[in-house]
DNA sequence: CATTTGACGCCAA
DNA sequence: TTTGGCGCCAAAT
């Protein structure tokens, strides 16, 4: 059973859960990973409504380099991503 | 079921 | 280089 829920948000979860700390990856690439290449709005549009800790939606950026946006607060990721090393161009 | 909204991306001026 | 507009997709109303 693939479609119980839209496989499409399954699978931006199972993305966004799988990147290593220390990486991340733009809207783009998670809607390419999850089978929509160009659904990179879809992909925030799926984060937005998500508010389960387990998934590092923080490692979610846009494709300029900026970081976009973050249901926690924005403070929230910008620290988290530079704990892990990266810097906002 | 139809319309609007929005954590985006890329191109043209 | 910066600003504006168009296209694409899913969720919310």
């Amino acid at each position: 059973m693939k479609n119980s829920v839209s496989e499409f948000k399954e699978k931006v979860f199972a993305v966004v859960k799988k990147i290593p700390r220390g990486s991340v990856l733009t809207y783009k690439e998670v809607a390419r990973r999850a089978g929509k290449p160009r659904a990179s709005r879809a992909v925030g549009a799926v984060l937005r409504t998500n508010f389960n800790s387990e998934i590092p939606c923080h490692r979610v950026i846009r494709s300029d380099g900026t970081l976009g946006g973050y249901n926690r607060g924005a403070s929230e990721k910008i620290r988290r991503l530079k704990s892990e090393g990266y810097k906002i161009v």
